[in-house]
DNA sequence: GTCTATAGCGGGATAGAC
DNA sequence: GTCTATCCCGCTATAGAC
């Protein structure tokens, strides 16, 4: 790592100063200077400024998703996959720092001109077969029968997407001033893994609807 | 609502152009567009384009964030607490569509310049007073005591603010084109709802380790 | 492959007429 | 309060020397 590569000098410091400012807010002089490269040899090596920030992403979310795809093995008992997904998925964020930061920014700028629809696919894929492990372990008993899988989908994903994907916040309201210290993540992704099991299993109480307050 | 006061004409253009494109991306020409105003207009109510922003943060956030610590009433009993916590969360973002991407980009650009360090304060303040309720609950023995109160804050909030955040790639999965239709966006609150209820009940399996797959 | 120089455009902001 | 005209700056991108 940390190669010397021009090309790799350049995608280095093109991620970190995207996922720091975003698209627009980032130019083409700072990447060099961050690079400690030549502005002008950007130029070189990439058509322009959006294909440089395609490229990026590619590098960084493209493999990142694709691994993740593959790791839902479909052969594991549901909540087993369910569990390996969830930890995966917090050890792909804490791999690469700056990925929940590019990420909110593609959710964020979707309908800019610089924005790849390729990686909201990729999550598309993700989601479908997360809901079909989750269906898969209402058929065997091993989830409560009453969720509905889309939705629960999502509250599993988003209890670690948002931990990651809101660090600065969830940082300070954890007590922290700069990064949260890795142990403390891995207890959080602990507890979210529990927490979640704990309402999937159909020994919970069955959720039966509460009466709202106000009419 | 929708006046006509050019003030008011201005604050709303700009608040979807930040919400839609962020600060940076967005000019002060498009914004006198959208508004259907001159744009050398802006700088007769408005400092600043940075200035300008803040107001629209502070009218739009501000409030909503004060609302919401409000209704956080001490004297409910902590379960009914978080209840209404959660669903006055989700009619809030309902409320204000450009709310959640807003909040979104003051989390990704929290130290740019024109970032509002206010937004944090008050996020802050709140989820401490979110943990409080939980601790509560676990003091009168209506939420598990295994639970770490910050951690469990942080699984209500998250399943609540992903939802709204990731918005077009939600919608997407849950087999929308557009915006997720309101009645849809009930069915996920009332779920989400449920689900975290459901995992603080003490009555809940007891979250015990469950071993690793892998050492 | 890497650098200098610069073209060309669009941005934020201001002066001043009305 | 609102509009026109414009300044000045910094950005992306290119031309071309080395």
């Amino acid at each position: 790592m940390a190669s010397t590569d021009a090309t790799t000098l350049i995608l280095d410091a093109a991620e970190a100063l995207f996922a720091r400012q975003g698209f627009t807010a980032t130019t083409i002089k700072a990447i060099g200077r961050e690079a400690g490269v030549n502005p002008a040899l950007l130029y070189y090596y990439f058509p322009d400024k959006e294909r440089l920030y395609h490229a990026v992403l590619e590098r960084r979310m493209g493999n990142a998703t694709r691994e993740m795809a593959v790791r839902l093995s479909p052969q594991l008992p549901p909540l087993e996959a369910l569990d390996r997904l969830l930890r995966g998925y917090a050890r792909m964020m804490q791999g690469a720092p700056n990925l929940p930061r590019l990420l909110v920014r593609e959710l964020a700028d979707h309908e800019a001109a610089h924005a790849l629809p390729m990686i909201r696919e990729i999550a598309a894929g993700l989601f479908q077969r997360i809901c079909d492990v989750i269906r898969a372990g209402q058929a065997s008993g091993a989830i409560h029968p009453d969720l509905d899988p889309r939705f629960t989908a999502i509250s599993l994903v988003s209890q670690m997407a948002w931990f990651f994907v809101a660090q600065p916040g969830v940082s300070r309201m954890l007590g922290y001033e700069g990064v949260v210290p890795a142990a403390e993540v891995d207890r959080y992704v602990e507890h979210a893994v529990r927490f979640s099991l704990a309402a999937l299993t159909p020994a919970a109480p069955a959720a039966t609807p509460r009466k709202r307050v106000r009419p």
